[in-house]
DNA sequence: CAACAGGCGGGAC
DNA sequence: GTCCCGCCTGTT
C-alpha cells in the first residue's frame, strides 16, 4: 500500500461523469477493512480502477489517496491512468468568471480527471454505449470480460472469433455486428487503432467514423477517454440540451477549445447529478 | 401503453 | 450536405 496527496481527485466523481464503465466502488465489508487498516475513516470512499491487465483498489480521504499496490507499478501504471502530470487547476482557471453555469459545474465536479484508458477498451464500451443506458453497458462489458477467464475486455483477436449470436445475448442488441466486424477488421489490418495515436483530432475521428457502429458522438469519445484528445468535445442528449439551454450563442470553443473535454465532463456531470 | 437511454446507418432529397 | 426513420432491450 501506498499512500499520496492528489490534487483536483475525486474517486466518485470520476467514476460517475460517464468516461468509464468498469471503475466501481469496492464492496462496503471490503472497503471497511481496507480503510481500517489504513487508518482513514471506516466510512472512506473505495473503488476498483481497471485498465489492460492491472487492477487496483483505492481509498481516498479528502484529497489523501491509499493505493493498494507497489510503489513502482503506481508508477508504470496508475500515475498515468490518473493523467496527475496534467495541472487540472490550470483548466479551471481558464473558466469565464462570468460564465456562471460552467462555474457552477465546476465546482460540482472538481474532481473529475480524463482517465488514460486502454484504447480497445474504450473503443468497445463506447460502441457499445449508443442508444444505450448505463446499467445495460456495464452488465455486458461484465459479460464480455467474464469470457477472457482474466476479467480483461476481449482483445480483437478474441474478440472477433466469438459469434454474432453469443454476442447478442450478452445485451448488446444491434450493436452486435458494429462490434464483430470493428475487431475482424482489426484482425485484417483494415483498421489500426494505434495509429490514431500519431494523428491529429481531426484526422483521428475521421478515421474512427470510417468503422460501422462508430459515428460522431462515439468517435468524440474515443478521441477524449482512448487518446486523451482534449480538444474534442463529444454532444450527446445531455451535452445537447445544456447547450441549448445554457449557450443559446454556442459554447465558446475560441476560449475553451484547448480543453473543451475537461469542462464538458464537468457540465455533463452536473446535468447527470442533479 | 409510449417514451426514453452516453446514437448510428441508410435512404430520400 | 440535412432530415428522418427504424433499431435491441430494460426501465419509467
Amino acid at each position: 500500500m501506498i499512500k499520496k496527496t492528489i490534487p483536483d481527485l475525486d474517486l466518485a466523481q470520476t467514476a460517475y461523469s460517464g468516461q468509464v464503465f468498469r471503475m466501481l466502488p469496492v464492496e462496503e465489508e471490503r472497503a471497511r477493512e481496507i480503510s481500517t487498516k489504513i487508518s482513514f475513516p471506516e466510512d472512506s470512499p473505495c473503488f476498483r480502477a481497471v485498465t489492460g491487465c492491472h487492477q487496483v483498489e483505492i481509498c481516498q480521504n479528502g484529497h489523501e489517496f491509499a493505493f493498494m499496490t507497489s510503489e513502482s507499478e503506481f508508477e508504470l501504471v496508475w500515475r498515468d491512468y490518473f493523467d496527475l502530470d496534467t495541472d487540472y487547476s490550470e483548466i479551471k482557471k481558464l473558466c469565464d468568471p462570468a460564465d456562471t453555469y460552467l462555474l457552477a459545474s465546476i465546482k460540482k465536479g472538481w474532481g473529475i480527471r480524463i482517465l488514460k484508458q486502454d484504447l480497445w477498451e474504450v473503443i468497445v464500451s463506447f460502441v457499445i454505449s449508443q442508444n444505450n443506458n448505463i446499467p445495460r453497458i456495464r452488465a455486458s462489458i461484465e459479460k464480455l470480460c467474464s469470457l477472457t477467464g482474466n476479467d480483461t475486455i476481449p482483445d480483437p483477436e478474441f474478440l472477433s472469433q466469438i459469434p454474432v449470436n453469443v454476442l447478442h445475448s450478452f445485451g448488446l442488441g444491434y450493436r452486435d455486428e458494429y462490434l464483430h466486424k470493428i475487431a475482424v477488421n482489426v484482425m485484417e489490418g483494415t483498421f489500426m487503432p494505434g495509429r490514431l495515436r500519431s494523428m491529429s483530432y481531426e484526422d483521428a475521428k475521421k478515421e474512427l467514423m470510417k468503422q460501422t457502429g462508430i459515428g460522431n458522438k462515439v468517435a468524440d469519445c474515443i478521441c477524449v477517454f482512448g487518446l486523451h484528445m482534449l480538444n474534442a468535445f463529444p454532444i450527446d442528449t445531455h451535452v445537447k440540451k445544456i447547450l441549448s439551454e445554457h449557450y443559446k450563442d454556442g459554447f465558446p470553443f475560441d476560449k475553451y477549445g484547448k480543453y473543451a473535454a475537461v469542462l464538458q465532463q464537468y457540465m455533463f456531470y452536473n446535468d447527470l447529478t442533479k
